[in-house]
RNA sequence: GAGGUUGUAGCUCAGUCGGUUAGAGCGCUAGAUUGUGGUUCUAGAGGUCGCGGGUUCGAGACCCGUCUCCCUCCCCA
């Protein structure tokens, strides 16, 4: 018999966690569905054919594969061994645990196109898992909260993004945040004016670790990634543009060639004109020429949100994506998502302490248990508690009050009625109040009526 | 996938040059206190030194392998 241990990069969460995790979750669910995003739940695990290839070789490689069930090797040839393991994997594997919820999503999309209306803007809470390497805030197993748009090319799910994120980060106590936002198609612009056709994906992962590296390290990789000294050397004003004032003007000047980069910008500023209808002052949004996003699919706006003043970044990132559906038969389907990290968020209200203590909904209140009359009395008083909608247990076994007392301590619990043969004969219960240590002999409608109104 | 690092009681960690029976703090259990938690005092329980192999008269310590944790890449939430 070996300890037991958790499986590499996973967690358990304990009570105290999760009545933190579900506030998080709670507020996430009820801001998307306030903006009319309808739940969608998909399986665990998909058919190979599904995932591979969605998500670039190195995702491949990510993936969780599921070996067959049953006689799996059963067909297997020695040639088959020999072939090396990717062959060999999908003779004897055909499933794997979801990576992400973008592409069940899509695949949901493909196969009920014709029942859906559209568009479609649905929300997913649910794990995903890759066999990446852990690290710290990285883990195998992981939740995410997405919400899409799909089916429409309205600049309107930009902006409500925005405000979306302007409602749950402040609802979850996160005031000091910055949305980035920036265009593919201002850096699709970028890459045609500096002559590097192509290398647009490099040149995103490269510029998108500007506020990481620095502008060196930047020029070096790019250097490294084949472009050019000419082509960096035009890139000066990515390094240089103010963020300030007007950032739309002077982008719009450098890019004025490139039909596609004024379109990006065209775009953007609709999206700013359009958060403003919609109400929202003093909005944290920040255009970002440096943001790019690892992603390759997005097309148009992308998103990232960061926490000020914390050591973890990003909270949240999206964008808009051209042919969601396209690998699964169904193209002309855009859309426009945005994906929440848990785990993050939870790591930065830690951080920030934002927690309350009444987030934690326990046991507000326990009988303590002297004897079997007692116990019995007791008993008789729980379902009234309970239906009155107070948190609440007894003590099930009959041992010293000093044990029943440092239990109802430790699950900190607010408030204990000690019950002996002084209070069922008077029918006044005592009333510990566990915070204070006052005491106060009350009737049963007087007990109902304190908790139901105290505020802890 | 590449490089580095860590692992000793439930937790955080000491453990000298390889040498007798592996320690501390916190926590836990019991008592002081037979109807009152937190504080205090006293006593007690708790170890396959990550796992497997090797060197040695002798290994928690040294060597090899392996797993895990954390860190840097890659990539990402």
């Amino acid at each position: 018999m070996s300890k037991p241990s958790l499986a590499r990069g996973t967690r358990d969460f304990g009570p105290e966690q999760m009545a933190k995790r579900t506030f998080i979750f709670d507020t996430i669910r009820r801001s998307f569905q306030r903006y009319g995003f309808l739940p969608l739940e998909t399986p665990a695990f998909e058919n190979l054919s599904v995932l591979m290839g969605k998500y670039g070789d190195e995702g491949d490689q990510l993936l969780f594969k599921l070996l067959n069930s049953g006689d799996f090797s059963g067909k297997l040839s020695d040639e088959d061994w020999k072939e090396g393991y990717k062959p060999l994997t999908t003779k004897i594997s055909e499933k794997g645990l979801r990576y992400d919820l973008t592409v069940p999503f899509a695949r949901y999309v493909a196969m009920n196109r014709g029942t859906l209306a559209m568009p479609f803007k649905r929300y997913q809470i649910q794990p995903v898992w890759r066999a990446d390497r852990p690290q710290k805030g990285r883990y195998r197993e992981f939740y995410q909260c997405d919400a899409d748009v799909v089916g429409t090319d309205s600049l309107l799910c930009e902006a409500e993004i925005v405000t979306l994120l302007h409602d749950i980060l402040p609802a979850l106590g996160i005031t000091d945040f910055t949305v980035k936002i920036n265009n593919r198609k201002i850096l699709s612009g970028i890459a045609e004016m500096i002559g590097a056709h192509g290398l647009e994906g490099s040149l995103c992962v490269a510029i998108d670790k500007l506020d990481k590296i620095g502008k060196d390290k930047v020029v070096e990789e790019l250097l490294e990634r084949g472009f050019s000294s000419e082509s960096i050397s035009q890139l000066e004003p990515v390094f240089n543009l103010s963020i300030e004032n007007e950032p739309f003007t002077e982008l719009r000047s450098w890019l004025s060639d490139s039909e596609i980069a004024l379109k990006g910008i065209q775009e953007l500023e609709e999206v700013w004109a359009m958060v403003k209808v919609l109400g929202l002052e003093n909005a944290k949004i920040e255009f970002d020429v440096t943001l790019a996003r690892g992603l390759s699919y997005y097309t148009g706006a992308i998103f990232e949100v960061k926490a000020n003043n914390v050591q973890i970044g990003s909270i949240s990132g999206g964008g808009r994506y051209d042919n969601l559906t396209g690998t699964f038969g169904v193209p002309g389907i855009s859309g426009v998502g945005i994906s929440l990290g848990v785990d993050r968020i939870y790591d930065v209200m830690e951080e920030l302490d934002l927690f309350k203590e009444s987030q934690i909904n326990g046991t507000k209140v326990m009988i303590s248990n002297f004897d079997e009359e007692a116990f019995t009395f007791g008993l008789s008083m729980l379902p009234k508690l309970r239906n009155a909608g107070i948190n609440s247990e007894i003590y099930p076994d009959q041992v010293k009050l000093k044990k029943q007392l440092d239990y109802a301590d430790r699950k900190n619990i607010h408030f204990v009625i000690l019950i002996g043969s002084e209070e069922m004969q008077s029918g006044l219960l005592t009333l510990k109040n566990m915070k204070t240590g006052e005491q106060q002999k009350l009737n049963l409608e007087e007990i109902l009526f304190k908790l139901t109104n105290v505020d802890i």
